[in-house]
DNA sequence: AATGAAATTGAAATTCGTTGTCAATAAGAA
DNA sequence: TTCTTATTGACAACGAATTTCAATTTCATT
């Protein structure tokens, strides 16, 4: 059986020195049960409802610390503010679709298209390190509906 | 023989109503002569020292008519700002290279990758209007220093 | 359990790129 | 030249994100 999100992140605490709080407990799972691509903002507002003791600034660092433990990462889609979303082994790299009628993100992933990357980058002398892929358009329920 | 992107630019202001200024003259050779990937800010600064008379917002505002007129266009490195760059009819869609050490930017095109990109998007229902790709990596002037 | 050093917290202040406000000025049609 | 209206520069305001700081909490050590 897998660690949750949770546990390696206990994991990842212990192993810097770092302190398990209560708040960290929360914040952590509130995310991993949101699934992905959700801002600061968005967690902080939901959190806010059952436990508004908890700050902004301590869900920020949060999601920052996940970031640096490399249990998520933090991507922009152009509208803002940084969406986060968990990146535990299983859930390998992809890119995205995103809808620009309903913001809705579908993720999906080409190996032919990670494959012509690498040739592009090693043509231009580059060793790549990382990329992204988004996709914008209409999907299907919105392009039905008008 | 092409029209520049001023002249092109003064269509454009004509055909809105808009004024031809001596600050739009002004920002708009000297984001052409920059050659793309300049933020409101770099420009601003570059032109400050010549004529320290112009104004921040009127750079802002002029990239952003620019923008508007279909002739630059805005893009998010992820490194906090925007950076412009001009988008003539001749110089076609492409995508980017970035280097994360010297943040060196090369262009380039991959017409399989973007035929790809329309597969993925109708297997996913999605109509595509735009996309973006980059990719980040070390470049080879900076790979050769260390 | 009690201690205490060090990490963490929430609230508020601060940062930074960008946009809005506004009175003064300039463009350009008449 | 006149007159309407767009444009300007300085500065305030914005919003996401980070920093500051005094109060609180964690947790290794007694
Ligand atoms: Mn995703
Ligand atoms: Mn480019
Ligand atoms: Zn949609
Ligand atoms: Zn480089």
């Amino acid at each position: 059986m897998k660690k949750s999100l949770l546990q390696q992140f206990e994991d990842h605490l212990r192993s810097q020195n770092l302190r398990l709080t209560d708040q960290r407990k929360l914040i952590v799972n509130s995310f991993a049960r949101k699934k992905g691509h959700v801002s600061a903002e968005d967690l902080y507002r939901h959190i806010h409802k059952t436990t508004p003791s908890i700050g902004a600034a301590t869900v920020y660092r949060t999601l920052k610390l996940l970031a640096d433990a490399g249990l998520a990462s933090g991507k922009n889609f152009g509208d803002g503010y940084v969406r986060f979303e968990c990146c535990l082994q299983r859930s390998a790299h992809h890119d995205h679709l995103i809808c620009t009628r309903c913001g809705k993100i579908v993720e999906f992933s080409n190996s032919t298209i990670e494959k012509l990357q690498e040739t592009v980058a090693r043509d231009h002398g580059f060793l790549i390190t990382d990329h992204s892929l988004d996709i914008y358009g209409v999907c299907q329920d919105c392009s039905v509906k008008q």
